[in-house]
DNA sequence: ACATTATTTCGGTAATTCCCTAAATAACGA
DNA sequence: TCGTTATTTAGGGAATTACCGAAATAATGT
């Protein structure tokens, strides 16, 4: 779970993660949202797969992002239990 | 709201969120829960304090840390715009 | 004023993070 | 096999973070 939260300590790791909320994305199609060199971005994918917050898929060339909801939602539960938040009702 | 989240990367200062989610307690009490210097810890209430999870009190020698409430929830609503979830409705 | 207790600031070092360019790897089509 | 496209790994530098012990500050009681 540490290895979470120092995934979304970085401002382009989180919007990775927003982006990736709407759909499944390449490396290359994320890397057009933002200004930064590739191999930079994909040092950042790295820490994001070591959290687990995503998984990937070759497809040919391209290697498929895909956000992984039930970690997402793990962290979610841990943040709320140090929020206070009784639990994740919804 | 960056600075929330970088203040949440820490497990030290994950840690003493918990603890002031049950009351307040000064920095000497919090020192109680952890091995590491006190320096060191208030480096971290320091982290806190600028993200604006803490709020302090000073009573006479001792200085009160408190949980601040409502930017826990600003954060905690941050996380859930991540995560996909629609409201934070409990 | 002085000693005591609580906490922070200072000064310094080691480790980590972030970013870049260049080079390597992987898959594909000609 | 060669060239092209997509992505990662390697190497390195600058900035930041985390940690410590020593010293400074703040409040209190004597």
């Amino acid at each position: 779970m540490n290895e979470v939260f120092e995934a979304l300590a970085h401002p382009v790791r989180r919007e990775v993660l927003k982006l990736l909320r709407k759909r499944p994305m390449s490396a290359g199609e994320l890397a057009e949202h933002f200004t930064i060199a590739k191999p930079t971005l994909s040092g950042h994918f790295a820490v994001l797969k070591t959290a687990e917050l995503v998984t990937t898929e070759r497809q040919g060339t391209t290697i498929m992002y895909q956000l992984n909801t039930s970690v997402m939602e793990d962290a979610l539960a841990a943040f709320m239990a140090l929020a206070g938040t009784k639990g994740k009702e919804r």
